[in-house]
DNA sequence: TTCTCTTTTTAGAACTATTCTAAAATTAGA
DNA sequence: TCTAATTTTAGAATAGTTCTAAAAAGAGAA
């Protein structure tokens, strides 16, 4: 349990900011998916937290995940590779790139990319963007 | 069967030249996702198709479906809003606008979106775009 | 503290979407 | 018509997520 900085007070007073229990639990997943994971499955979280709470279960993980969202911590994703729910720690608007070699998503901030569409049949609210394609030698980036 | 134009020779026809074996079934699938919906989930067609083919196995409209996607018929398509996969019989590079009154997917012209990424840790090789909102008046659009 | 009430966690069942399995049916070609 | 390969089928299996109801933990009052 040493390892794990449940008791930073900016994490738990993060939580409480959003009206969000701190219990021993909800501090361990946030640690990992709003410090550690940039996506997160369920199964990512489970795999990490074994060490600190080998019997925690699945719903727990889920139920916190979907609060965290619910509360604007987390942004839901589903992504074509993969049958899994991502929660994404960056709430602000921004694209993606999937590498795929190695089915990993990257951020990518919306000031790289330019969009816009020609239309008068719909009022957009939203765009998510997908790039897909292979890592140069620069390797990846976020935010 | 005789509202079902199964011995449609396009179809028939379309389905050789892909080197896929026109079945009975897969005509009947052939006929509904390449003809007429537009963005069709496995159950959609087994909804369609139940008048014709009540004992139709799911097995095989998902056999169907992926193989379909597999000779470059249709192409899968995730979206945020359901766990389905969705196939599209719109082969060609377009993006995807999500009403988010009806849940319906509506096709978007690449000639209508403007894209470009200033980059330089990736190769592009695709994009998948969504618009997420609402219909005006004027209507849904598609191709 | 202790009591009580509410919230959270849990294991496992249930559910949804899809794939797998192995047997039966269909098909194509000799 | 025979044979071998392909396709279809029902139902089991799997994957990912949610539900359920009971146990545990937590917060606030007395």
């Amino acid at each position: 349990m040493k390892h794990l900085s449940l008791k930073s007070p900016s994490l738990k007073e993060k939580l409480l900011e959003h009206s969000i229990r701190p219990t021993a639990q909800r501090l361990a997943i946030a640690d990992f998916v709003l410090q550690k994971g940039r996506h997160s499955t369920a199964e990512m979280v489970q795999e990490h937290l074994k060490k600190f709470f080998p019997h925690i279960s699945l719903a727990t993980i889920y139920n916190t995940l979907n609060l965290f969202s619910k509360k604007g911590l987390l942004k839901e994703y589903r992504f074509p590779h993969s049958g899994h729910v991502f929660f994404d720690n960056n709430t602000q608007p921004h694209a993606h790139f999937l590498d795929e070699n190695s089915q990993e998503i990257y951020d990518v901030p919306m000031e790289k990319v330019n969009i816009s569409l020609k239309n008068d049949s719909f009022e957009i609210q939203d765009v998510e963007v997908l790039f897909k394609g292979t890592l140069t030698n620069k390797g990846g980036q976020s935010g």
